[in-house]
DNA sequence: CGGGTATATGTCTAGCGCGGCATATACAGG
DNA sequence: CCTGTATATGCCGCGCTAGACATATACCCG
């Protein structure tokens, strides 16, 4: 998980990952497109496979680098943990919370939120 | 995106992500539950507001940081493009690929695939 | 097997970020 | 106002890492 984000959390390794998700590419390609210097992208593409996010086959003198998505999918799971923040009701509770925010500063001692407006239903999540 | 993922791509920051979703905490609070000194809690929690991952409340002296949806679904939404990476039908496609590439060394421009196996289909995904 | 191509690795430097410490600011209470 | 509490900010040192450059390795071909 803390590999995966630090992994991602470089912008030219992002910038990769975006790339191949249309297909695997070789090392000079995504050095080409990306106007990256050889070394630097196969040092990234290192990070990247020691983070299990892309997997490597040669062809020849070169390597083919793939996205895999296990790692991807372990942050959606993560993720799991966290829905209830953006679902529906929890929505609501986002807005409820912003207009007392705008309207009425506050003070430090929060009491109970009387719903004055209905707050129209979201359409979904996720 | 890019900054989420560096939010989050620090040890003490995900620990500190990762204690505020079961609600809101103190700065206090946290420092003492992670054990580490209050500035650096105070300093991490900065990088978390400003990449929009928490939001602040004052109460009296302390200040109340609770965890914001938003980024986290902006990741959710970041890895809509990838989930064919892990569902059923990409899995095969997948399989297929590899074969391929065993067999016929694509060039770097890769061309349409024609399925040969049939392959079976997994289970679920998500 | 020599030369060319594709990629990996090593070295060095500069800059960034974390942690520790000291200090400033904000706020409540007497 | 003054003191104590809660948090933010400033400064410093150090480790890590991205980038540039040079070089090593692997592989193909003639």
């Amino acid at each position: 998980m803390l590999e995966t984000f630090a992994a991602l959390a470089e912008p030219n390794r992002l910038r990769i990952v975006e790339l191949l998700r249309d297909g695997p590419k070789s090392v000079g390609d995504i050095g080409e497109t990306l106007t990256l210097n050889q070394p630097q992208v196969s040092k990234h593409l290192r990070v990247l496979k020691d983070a299990g996010l892309v997997d490597v086959e040669s062809r020849a003198q070169q390597r083919l680098y793939a996205l895999r998505g296990a790692q991807l999918r372990a942050i959606d799971r993560w993720l799991d943990g966290y829905r209830a923040l953006w679902d529906a009701r929890m929505e609501q509770l986002g807005d409820l919370l912003a207009e007392l925010g705008e309207n009425d500063p506050p003070k430090t001692t929060s009491k109970s939120a009387k719903p004055k407006r209905p707050s129209k239903p979201k359409k979904r999540a996720r």
